[in-house]
DNA sequence: ACATAACCGAGACGGTACGTCCAGTCTTCCC
DNA sequence: GGGAAGACTGGACGTACCGTCTCGGTTATGT
């Protein structure tokens, strides 16, 4: 005799367009070329993408968040191939974070909603979970890798361990967004090289 | 008869006040503390320091030029004391460039203008000129300061010194601002301690 | 082998809610004295009367329809009762005329539709059959009683009789609406008193 | 030693445009006529008028305040020229209110605003100060002018004579309005000619 | 019994106007 | 000519409703 509410979503009324969403981030992603962000505009952005601007607030609460997801699938193109030895890795990771980091959409973007978030903890917390901790993991594998090629000893204690981790990825993605957008001068081959070098340099020191 | 043009400027008319400038920096950066980068507004800023927004234009070309005059200063107490060792003078410019941009007023304003400068050359240049530069320098006094001291040997040439002064610029200036404003996560002792020994040992390694 | 179309209504599926219809007109008037007609909105509307906004549309063809309909049911109250002479006869109904039209819902309510009328038809045509024409009887009735009663000569011919008819229907709705919406004034007993005189006085002299 | 304000107006900074408020004005009965009230919008209003719409809020609290304002000059043009008689000025003025009134933006605007009015007190006292109040006159005017020709005797007493004109006022006022809004008959001559006779009669009744 | 068809609630949809805010400019009088 | 005041055009904001639609699901009739 139990009350039938065998609907499979639960939720009654007509379900949010599947295919709206895309349209508004890839939408979002094309105005960030174009305009840049101060100059990007939701109503803009919902007429790209074929939308009402009342189907764009009712899934985010505002540009910042809009922006974050727009721009947090590009950096998921982030891989670690691996290229024989750890100095090559990293190389190679860095070069394409780099590469990422120079498309104008991420370039006008990141530093942007990373201002914003300075005074807003729930963006703060969006940008770690849709961005930051989902390249952390690039660090951990690279490490485990060296050390499964010996290149690296096992480390000492897990909490030392984690902190180098925050270290080397503050120091990583710092020095290459700083070199790309505060210098402005392009991360090529010979600085990927050098900074690789004082990279694994400083770490040998370090644990030696 | 004559108009007598005494004034030193050679101008004819009523010379710009000269504390108008500094009132509205002051009232600059009082609203980015209160209201953070994208909620400050011109018009706010010039009643703030009762002044017209006429005036304010005829200064600025914008809110960004603005923001980067009202910022740079704070910039200039950027010292290098001799502290007697590499690392510790290391240890001490990070530490303060770590509490500079832990102010809210900058926190929040020099990732925005760094956001819109990518966008706007001549913005760019205005941040280096007023903001960049003026650090860079201290990399250049420390370096000097070392191999007076024997800890580091002389540059073997002009060409590569130039080069590991702007890669270490940029992995130090880019790892406290990543530190500070992406991980949000306190530039304390311990933590400048193991970035000074990483960078010192990377650059040992670098150059033995 | 033709269709049975046994039903009462001869549409087959499910028949409409009878109880919904006056739930709706229900929380329109409740709207109307809470909200006035410019703040009404159909949403609330239905969210008062615990129906769907797709119940409504199905039924009224927008806010003005519902409105009319809602209000029309208050000028059914109006009567004319037997108080022995014309004059008490004209009073009398203009009090209750005066007391329908003082009350929030119609008060807000018929000016606005009347203006939107002016533009629209069929809305026109509804309001006349839903609430003036009903009005309209009221004049006639009172006229037939006074010819029963000696106090008024039997009509001189059909077609001046309607016109004075129309006359005195534009004359009474119209001196009442004015004084209580325009002029804002109570429509009391005097006020009455002296309106009646007028009209009677009127009748007289143009008859005589 | 005062301090210099010496100003014609007082107010420093920018005048008001002083053409602007005519253009809109002007604007807004164009739009009245082409759209009627309910399709009336206020940024359509400021493009006709080729201002900005913060222009328009400026100087006018809301669409019912600047509508008001629009159509109050209209009725400015209501004369009560001598034509001989009392009759005949009646009908005179009767015959020129019912043009005023039949005019696509009064016609829509009027009772509109007047609905609006039973909920904003304000807006009340500003119909009437702009429109009603002014119109009043025209019937005091008349009844000064039959005293003269000794069509109708000296007021006995000025309460009685100001509670007569606010009678004749809400019924003439309003048998045109109810006549021309509600019924959506002509106001034709022999409309008139049988209201003026009404009136005329009910009048001498009353006061013989 | 079971299909058919109109009903129902909920709520997302594209669209339009709202009234506010700010940018950057212009116009006035004053110093 | 600089300066304070404040009105100006222009444009984006985020919200509120409109009237439509699309769901899952209900309730009648008709075979």
């Amino acid at each position: 005799m139990q009350s039938r509410t065998s609907s499979p979503t639960g939720r009654p009324g007509r379900p949010r367009s599947a295919t709206a969403d895309e349209a508004i981030l890839e939408a979002t992603r094309e105005a960030l070329v174009e305009l840049g962000w101060s100059k990007l505009t939701l109503g803009d952005v919902a007429t790209r993408a074929g939308v009402a601007k009342t189907t764009l607030y009712r899934r985010w609460a505002g540009k910042n968040e809009l922006v974050v997801d727009a721009v947090a699938v590009l950096f998921d193109e982030l891989e670690l191939p691996d290229r024989g030895s750890l100095a090559a890795d990293i190389e190679g990771v860095v070069l394409q974070f780099a590469a990422i980091l120079d498309r104008p959409e991420t370039k006008t973007a990141l530093m942007a909603v990373v201002a914003e978030s300075t005074r807003d903890a729930p963006l703060r917390e969006r940008i770690r979970n849709s961005i930051v901790d989902r390249q952390k993991r690039l660090v951990l594998e690279g490490r485990a890798r060296a050390e499964r090629r010996g290149e690296l000893p096992a480390a000492p204690d897990p909490r030392s361990a984690a902190a180098t981790a925050d270290l080397i990825f503050d120091v990583a993605a710092g020095a290459v967004v700083h070199r790309t957008l505060v210098s402005a001068e392009p991360v090529d081959g010979e600085w990927v090289r050098r900074f690789t070098a004082l990279l694994l340099g400083g770490l040998a020191a370090a644990s030696g």
